[in-house]
DNA sequence: GAGGCTACCAAACAAGTGTTTGCTATGGCA
DNA sequence: TGCCATAGCAAACACTTGTTTGGTAGCCTC
């Protein structure tokens, strides 16, 4: 997904950055007003360009709000998989490392992080939602495969526990403002709080 | 839809009946399909109405909206207050019940319940995100006391033990589905991992 | 039985929407 | 030099949006 699928790229100029500069616009305005309240023109004229333009580059304002989607995705798997990189064998060192990583690009991420939000997601048109949860869901499953590892006691429903600690982390982007906690602070206190004693 | 235009309709009158129907039909289209993707058009369409009879029941869409947000936390306000009434002295029963009375509204509470979620409501009109959040700040105030009177551990910060449980709440609305898990058994589940030992 | 109130219809309004089309200035390459 | 893809302009198209206005059928009261 990463190159586009049509040719081999001479690359004039203005080459990809008005394309990065469209994207970044796009994201902007869409955690700022929403997928419905942005509109073409506003996005065009943002970057300094005229609303016809806009479909040089992306085929239709769908297009446009799937490549913002993949682009925020992308940063939380960067994170994650930074964090883990460096984590050593303790799971709930492990754990809270990664929570720390997705709050650190949920709280300071900037605006992609905000599309990637399910219940942002809700308002886009209901035929794009199969596309964009798959994406969602395979990171995920880095959470599931931590949480795997925790020595939790028997009668824990991992399940319910990836779901509750999910909630707590993503919950975070209705509540915070900069300077009080950092997505550290964060990450400890929640891990601190589901950690069971004896573990 | 129905027999539409110039028929005479004998007995379509309905006093508040009509009001009632054009918010009901407001709080399913709205949770199905956002703020911005409902049109007063369907709204008015699905009572059997003209788009402009609307406004003589509500002043604006605006208006309309307001009207079902006070609806939607009216409900989590009665079922809460219910639960309470009739739970004995421990604080993590009282806390455990309030949240059975959360999730039972949020998960099973129709269609006016998604209104409410702080997130749904950020695709709302900017300018009434005051109004709507008072409203639900109110509501959170149960909570905030139930918290207070818990047997935590002194360094346990009760403030961020509130955001973590409303956000796994609340996340619930983003996977539940009917069937594997009742609201008590959730509420149930997600207090035993917070629950910390000791207490 | 005249007036007034309720609840709605019918039709339009102005503004904004995503998108399409035809055209053009620019620069790399043979 | 001529060719061609790139990147964007200019203007329209077809449609939907929230809302307003003027009218009116049925009921209630005096």
């Amino acid at each position: 997904m990463a190159s586009s699928a049509t040719a081999p790229k001479p690359e004039a100029r203005g080459g990809e950055n008005r394309r990065e500069a469209l994207l970044d616009a796009a994201a902007a305005m869409f955690a700022a007003k929403g997928y419905d309240g942005t509109s073409i023109r506003d996005i065009a004229g943002a970057v300094g360009m005229l609303p016809g333009s806009l479909y040089y580059h992306f085929k239709s304002k769908e297009d446009l709000l799937i490549a913002v989607y993949r682009k925020g995705v992308a940063r939380f798997e960067a994170a994650i998989d930074a964090a883990l990189g460096s984590t050593a064998g303790d799971p709930w060192q492990a754990i809270e490392a990664a929570c720390a990583a997705h709050l650190s690009i949920l709280l300071d991420g900037g605006d992609y992080a905000r599309i990637v939000n399910p219940e942002f997601v809700r308002s886009f048109p209901p035929e794009m939602l199969p596309t964009l949860n798959a994406e969602r869901d395979r990171y995920e499953r880095h959470f599931e495969k931590l949480i795997a590892a925790l020595p939790l006691d028997p009668e824990t429903d991992r399940w319910l526990f990836k779901v509750a600690l999910f909630g707590s982390l993503n919950w975070s982007q209705t509540w915070y403002r900069k300077g009080r906690y950092t997505p550290q602070d964060i990450a400890a206190a929640f891990i601190g709080m589901l950690r069971q004693k004896g573990a």
